[in-house]
DNA sequence: AATATATGGTAAAACGTTTCGCTTTTATAA
DNA sequence: TTATAAAAGCGAAACGTTTTACCATATATT
């Protein structure tokens, strides 16, 4: 039912191989361009993607590879994914990789055979190693998004963790907080590693001991930030100010932090790394880093497309996208 | 390079056909089968999806369709459609919609063009509603998901959002408040319509007048939960119990109350539609309706793959799944 | 004027399946 | 046995593109 390339050809009197180098962007005379593209207007042509894969072994489509332990940010960044990657008529399929694969070898499989051209890969859990080290062995051009994994040299797009934490940190300290809590997740990520160098850095140069250092640890989740954040408060000697390591952590210390009847800046200052649309509207607004998630998606899409194109000239690249600083009320001026 | 089914009848000695048949389950004796199986084995053969579709007019393709703004929410139930997807060996493919369709032609056409087998559509926007209708008229099958969108009969899967509130409501009138405020996102969702609905039904029930019933609507956001709460909260007569229609709202709602030093549920008690892994972790535990979105991901595959097989009897369908309400601490006794 | 070089066009052969119409084999009944 | 029905297998033709190898025409180079 659905027109053909034939029926182009046969209703513009042109050949088949010539309709297809009109659609493939190809070189033909602007006459016969003008007369296929009435024809194919007039037809309501569509090509059919099946036929273009099986024949060209691109199936213009890349997939992203994701944690099944959901978070709100994977969510926004496939978004912009699949946003950019219209402009290159790519579309995207998503697929969520377990923590603890029942059984490996057929998830290796199942997603080794989709064939895609490409593959956007979220790392999250050090479990699921083996099923990047599958994928770099299979030679689809892939990326890591948001992660590096330390062991595999890959593209990788991030946000410059390490600066922006080292930024953030040093506001802190430029504010006179001689004593600052870190509030982290897992340090398998390497993003909260850098982040914690990022600190670790800024300390330094201001001469914090160890001591005055104190970074908690655990899940990645608000209910830890919820807990960690009364733990800390409840030291003996507690920090003037805390760091959040991720967005979720952050929110479940303020929640708390109202619980305990802190108030902010005054008892106790805070800084966000990761922003939320909330945080805006706070009493007071909470000082925070956000990334620029639109950014990221578009720069991991260029790079993919890039690998996908052939081009590995570049081969590994690291792409930082900076995060910006949003100086809002929630830290204490301990000087003035 | 990779093998194909020429090389499995080449190698087996049997017709391409006989191998076709034997993956597409269709009945061949005993002792082939077992060559067959060895021979895939042993030269690692897996299907060509391209050439499969191409052939057989099936992409084993969905598509979820969700609007471009966000929500966490999508993210978790894509997670799910995607895994129980993987037992009818179907591949998900995500495409956002915007709410405000820059040109609504190319747009339609290029969701249709993607040849799916099927669409799960996310409505969320009225403005989308004519790209509904043009998915309606191509005759792909769908399912709506989560809210059904009026003027469109079709398929749909959904919390039993009435019920449950009704449900919850009528807990509130059980514990003796009288005057109740209920914070409420756009009502182009049928969802919060519903919701609405089973409050106003637990109302009349129990006699509660138009005037004590204290409904305030706006963005479904966070944001917009802290400040209509507020709003609430300062009016003369405030409510003795506030009922939340999401999630982001009750969040922001709860901010707003440790910032006014409302103690819940002493000051006002609270519900929330929709859970969150933190509010079992509040002081007190928040009292909430969480939706079974796994259930629901499951019931939406189930009617889907059917439509998609030809099944066409019990159109349309709508299947409604128990969300399941959580008594915790929110919500005072003003009885006793 | 003769030769080389683009340029736009063509017919036909892939690509790897499924499906169609037939033939052969095997099992069942007479 | 033989006749008949059912089951299993086969070759070849699709499916709708892209790609290959070649041909014609027009343009540029000696």
């Amino acid at each position: 039912m659905p027109s053909t390339i034939k029926d182009i050809a046969k209703d513009t009197g042109l050949s088949l191989a010539t309709i297809s180098k009109f659609l493939n962007g190809k070189p033909i005379s602007k006459e016969n361009k003008i007369i296929i593209e009435k024809s194919i207007e007039k037809l309501g042509y569509v090509p059919n993607k099946a036929a273009q894969a099986l024949r060209s072994k691109k199936t213009k489509t890349i997939c992203i590879l994701l944690p099944k332990a959901g978070d709100y940010f994977w969510g926004q960044v496939c978004t912009y994914i699949e946003e950019y990657l219209q402009d290159y008529h790519y579309s995207v399929m998503v697929r969520a990789y377990s923590d603890q694969p029942v059984d490996f070898v057929k998830e290796r499989d199942s997603i080794l055979n989709t064939s895609m051209d490409g593959i956007i890969i979220i790392p999250y859990s050090a479990k699921a190693i083996p099923l990047f080290n599958a994928i770099e062995e299979s030679n689809i051009p892939f990326v890591f998004l948001d992660q590096e994994v330390y062991g595999i040299e890959a593209d990788v797009v991030t946000s410059n963790n390490c600066e922006a934490a080292y930024r953030a940190t040093k506001y802190l300290l430029e504010k006179g907080h001689r004593r600052i809590g870190v509030i982290v997740g897992e340090l398998f990520l390497s993003t909260l590693q850098k982040r914690v160098d990022g600190f670790n850095k800024a300390c330094d140069e201001y001469g914090i001991s160890e001591a005055d250092r104190i970074v908690m640890g655990g899940e990645f989740k608000m209910e830890m930030g919820l807990k960690l954040f009364g733990k800390m408060m409840r030291l003996r000697e507690r920090p003037t100010a805390v760091f959040f390591l991720g967005h979720d952590l952050t929110l479940g210390a303020i929640m708390e932090a109202s619980e305990l009847r802190l108030k902010i800046p005054e008892d106790i200052s805070v800084i966000s790394f990761d922003d939320d649309e909330i945080f805006h509207a706070f009493f007071p607004p909470i000082t925070a880093i956000a990334q620029n998630y639109r950014r990221i998606g578009r720069e991991t899409v260029e790079l993919i497309m890039k690998r996908i194109g052939g081009d590995r000239e570049t081969y590994p690249e690291r792409k930082e996208i900076d995060a910006v600083f949003l100086e809002r009320e929630s830290v204490k001026n301990l000087d003035t």
